[in-house]
DNA sequence: TAAGGAGGTTACAAAAATGTAAGTAGTATG
DNA sequence: CATACTACTTACATTTTTGTAACCTCCTTA
């Protein structure tokens, strides 16, 4: 799927990292751009290629065809095909990928006091 | 500190995700390559620049510098001067910083749950 | 004067991620 | 046969991240 260089430096730092930190390990599968946003509109409901593309400001086909390929390669989602005409094609969450939901809240509270913290700062310093 | 390009489509997109998704706001500050193992060693206790230049395996001065420079600007960490010959530098991390410890572990959890899961699907799978 | 340690910085190169635009496959309907 | 629809894929360009290696500064001690 991808075209990684497997003896680069760059890709030996990074899987040596993921191999002995569960942290780096997670980062490595969620930690892209458009993911997030996917998971967001997924965690509520099953949604198709198309519905994701105009609820996923921004994206572009490509970046939701790549990420969904490798969600799906990831164990975070499932990929259905109905045989319908036109052909329907239906992304959900799986048990794992639904378990990050208290990540990603995790996540975006510690954001939320970080952006306060630093905004105080700001208004202080003016 | 960074020279990007404030236009660029790639550009626009992210600041747009950070400013309406905390989680993609979380992710831009602590998503990068080392800074789960600089924040791994720094939670135990302040350690000078050399300390983690040994600790962190295989990250480079530049890599080291330019990750510490970022969590300084973002407040995850405070840097001191003691004027000493020869000079010590001491990274602490801040309460803010600190606040990601319980983040860290969630997203490690998570980590090893999908881990164990995949590796099952492969046994199986033989 | 030279060498050495701490803590960097700089210019450059390689690799990876993201974006753009056009094309494809299968099936139906006019 | 041409058009339309969905869900992609492909070739290519741009931008960003990461790595390499050499250099720099401030002191101090031999």
């Amino acid at each position: 799927m991808k075209k990684t260089k497997l003896s680069s430096t760059n890709q030996v730092n990074k899987t040596y990292l993921e191999d002995v930190c569960m942290g780096a390990y997670a980062l490595g599968i969620i930690g892209s751009r458009w993911k997030f946003s996917i998971f967001f509109y997924l965690k509520d409901r099953p949604m198709r290629f198309s519905e994701l593309k105009q609820s996923v400001q921004g994206i572009t086909e490509r970046m939701l065809a790549l990420n969904l390929t490798e969600m799906e390669r990831d164990k975070l989602l499932t990929r259905t095909v109905f045989a319908e005409v036109p052909v329907r094609v239906v992304y959900e969450l799986t048990p794992i990928g639904m378990a990050l939901t208290p990540v990603w809240d995790q996540l975006g509270n510690w954001g939320m006091q970080h952006k306060d913290i630093v905004s105080e700062d700001e208004s202080k310093s003016m």
